[in-house]
DNA sequence: CCCATCTTGAACCAATCAGTTCAAGATGGG
DNA sequence: CCCATCTTGAACTGATTGGTTCAAGATGGG
């Protein structure tokens, strides 16, 4: 096949995406991503960049994708700001649910790895951490918590969040996943008061 | 140097576990091993095992560590378990905090590993978080917690001690990681009642 | 029908990987 | 003093790494 047209790069970038996801940046190789893909060595390379371009670009789809998702969850949070938390789980939990997708999470793996990343994927790592926190952070405000709490809270949900991550690699059943979550939401249940 | 004496194997031990704790097993080779340990590649084989054997190894000597430090951080559960709480997280806290220790934590590192690691490494990774879940379940019932309630805590702590390690290498501050840690401990000391 | 365009597989490169072997040298016990 | 014991550096193997090039082939537009 050749011609005028061409493979679907968004599949492409899909398939390498979930290829470092699951296995990360250092135990994926070019053959992998090849496999993964099913594109040639040299297709990847010439319309794809090479290993830490790649990589960025897979990380940028992710944030992307599931920042849309956790942006679209929270947007309830002026009215019923523990409904938009519960949300916001919901959207890591079913995640890890769904078997077409690896476990863990392609930021909290590339972070992790970051003592032996490139600097750049590194600080793009760094900032989706961060964005992360902002979303919160912005999303708790809305919902009527103090300013102190908020930042509390924001950074206590996207610690927790993180931890899914983990603990969904290391075997935790999703009914223990759910515990973990339930703990922090009846704690911003009791101080967010009665309502809600 | 040669005839009787050894090099400090335990020493040596150590060195290696702090790189494998940096860099994880992918991204250390074993010239980064000879380098940390300042032994010599054949000594490193003929001593110490090969890679997969050391890494087991170091992972043995993490989780026995630690896993003593949460033990005595845990051990006034009964009396005080809000107290044992605060001393279990204070003990990943400081050793974030120690500038001679890498950022994170093994045990995290080598189960978001898992999915490229050999069996048995991965199966004591996760056997090593069972363990912790465990220790956190039994002193929370000693501290006179409901069964329901310290089974959701337990899983909930060991979760929240987890994502300091994500956390930390995401380059959060020590204030950021207290607040994460407080949102949880209050979140406990509710449950727990007006004592301790 | 034919040519421009694109994809593909294969090969190549230098570097690094884990693993292993071994002779040379240093040391200490007897 | 000398020999058994241990460490060391160096070298080697075969495999794999990321990166790059290129000729051959397939395709579609004109």
């Amino acid at each position: 096949m050749a011609g005028r047209k061409q493979f679907d790069i968004a599949t492409a970038l899909d398939a390498a995406m979930t290829q470092f996801w699951r296995a990360g940046y250092a135990d994926t190789s070019l053959d992998d991503l090849s496999r993964a893909t099913g594109l040639n060595r040299s297709s990847i390379y010439s319309s794809l960049g090479d290993k830490d371009t790649l990589f960025l670009r897979c990380l940028e789809r992710y944030t992307a994708r599931y920042g849309d998702k956790y942006d679209a969850a929270l947007s309830c949070a002026a009215d019923r700001p523990l409904a938009a938390a519960r949300a916001f789980f919901d959207v890591t939990l079913e995640r890890i649910a769904d078997p077409e997708l690896p476990d863990g999470c392609l930021v909290a793996q590339t972070v992790m790895a970051t003592p032996v990343l490139s600097a750049s994927v590194a600080a793009r790592a760094r900032e989706a951490i961060g964005l992360q926190h902002t979303r919160l952070r912005t999303a708790l405000k809305a919902g009527r918590l103090h300013d102190e709490a908020a930042e509390s809270f924001a950074a206590h949900l996207a610690a927790v969040n993180q931890s899914l991550a983990v603990m969904s690699r290391a075997g935790t059943s999703t009914e223990q996943l759910r515990a973990i979550v339930d703990v922090t939401l009846d704690a911003l249940a009791r101080v967010l008061g009665p309502s809600d």
